[in-house]
DNA sequence: TTCGATCTTTGATCTAAATCAAATTGGATG
DNA sequence: CATCCAATTTGATTTAGATCAAAGATCGAA
């Protein structure tokens, strides 16, 4: 199972600005020091089973773990993506509803339960912070209900690329073409986006073959044409207004 | 637009118990009644438009709101469904992602920005239930992306009217044969679940054909087998497991 | 370095739901 | 009460994406 980690000093964690933590002074990182423990996990792993007692709640330091949600006949749909500095667990509740599971190996950074809920209750900083990720998640998960309910299969998967491009740090570089890691496979894509694999496939093989993107192997994407590719989401109109 | 209407004292207030002021006290109520305004609306009337500054949140008091998200061709996909004692409104956000419409006659009460703030601010029970509102609400959108992702016409249309079951008040009476209104047009319906009018009409005939339902007017179900209702849903399988 | 497993691509065919097209119904309005 | 308009039902046809199928590519392990 998980593996534990060397421990990095919070001052020097690179999802210090941006994980629950993000306005912590130096006294309430002294605090998290005190009842955290970096756990590692292996690309497939499970993380998190739906229905299981939370034991603790996280932020994801580096790695792709995703959210699923599977019905009795084993159709699945991902709900969610986690990056690094997003939040595994909500205060209030004890267990989530959907599989966490480990797309690429994963690092966590976890806070025992007890301890963390009496921060989160004595410092309003905190819980505005966790108010803000879970809005996050939610103007997210909207989003995709757009994407799932009517969005064509092409413009699925530009949304889906236009997605990483906007979330991930490569963007902070930003050097073109801009090329970024591709952390699912495209059967995992395709069940993010509600589609079979075999269309992931032919949609992105149409994409490189317009020259909107370019890939040879199978976990890097490069961006040839990112305006293409956001009129491919059918998010905005041709004067990219929207 | 909306008209206002005649405002009712909190502790004679129908969603007192459910809504964010569920756990507040008397003091904390009469803090309420002074910043609040009812507001009420027409069916069809707008609510508030996407990008719209909020000039107040409010709690639905009666009737039933949508949410929707539009694309630049006029494709729509409803992303929630306001019923009595939802929240309109999160701390921290001046503007809103989609537009809010009354389904049918509506009734607000509407807190002005500035008051309700500096309450929740200070009110920790307050921010807890709106962060209880706001998780419940992000568990609904990740039901219906599996829903708009993965489930059948006929499973779409099961699991929106078991949700209706669900949510509704008429199941506090619980009296069989269960009937229950139906706030939405078929039109409504398909941008909720993501299909056309026709597949729902088509779908709708089939469960009243094989007398799991039965409707008259537009504007009712009878749920006649609540059990195979269900069991359409796709959700839980036949033993009636998870 | 080869083997085997998994992932990916591409082609052929099928199908669930969309689209197109009329009726028909029902509720609101004068 | 008659009229009208929007909502609904139902049928015929089309189509986007699923499914079925097979041939490569990639990668880790022996």
């Amino acid at each position: 199972m998980a593996s534990s980690t060397l421990k990095v000093k919070c001052s020097e964690c690179p999802i210090r600005h941006r994980a629950v933590c993000a306005r912590c002074d130096d006294d309430e990182l002294d605090m998290l020091e005190g009842m955290k423990t970096y756990r590692s996990f292996r690309a497939g792993e499970a993380i998190l089973w739906r229905g299981e007692n939370l034991l603790f709640v996280a932020s994801v330091v580096s790695g792709v773990a995703t959210l699923s949600k599977t019905l009795e006949d084993g159709r699945t749909q991902m709900v969610g993506l986690l990056l690094p500095s997003d939040f595994i667990g909500r205060p209030g509740r004890k267990e989530i509803d959907f599989d966490v599971t480990a797309a690429t190996d994963v690092t966590l950074c976890c806070f025992q339960r007890a301890p963390f809920e009496k921060m989160v209750d004595e410092t309003p900083h905190v819980s505005q912070r966790l108010m803000e990720l879970a809005l996050d998640e939610l103007d997210a998960a909207r989003d995709w209900m757009l994407l799932l309910g009517r969005k064509t299969a092409r413009e699925k998967v530009a949304t889906f690329i236009e997605m990483l491009v906007r979330r991930s740090d490569t963007n902070v570089t930003f050097s073109f073409p801009l090329t970024l890691s591709l952390p699912l496979t495209r059967n995992q894509v395709a069940n993010y986006i509600g589609l079979t694999f075999e269309t992931v496939s032919r949609q992105l093989s149409a994409l490189k073959q317009e020259q909107v993107i370019d890939f040879n192997d199978r976990r890097h994407l490069e961006i040839l044409d990112l305006a293409a590719l956001t009129i491919a989401t059918g998010d905005k109109d041709a004067d990219g207004f929207m």
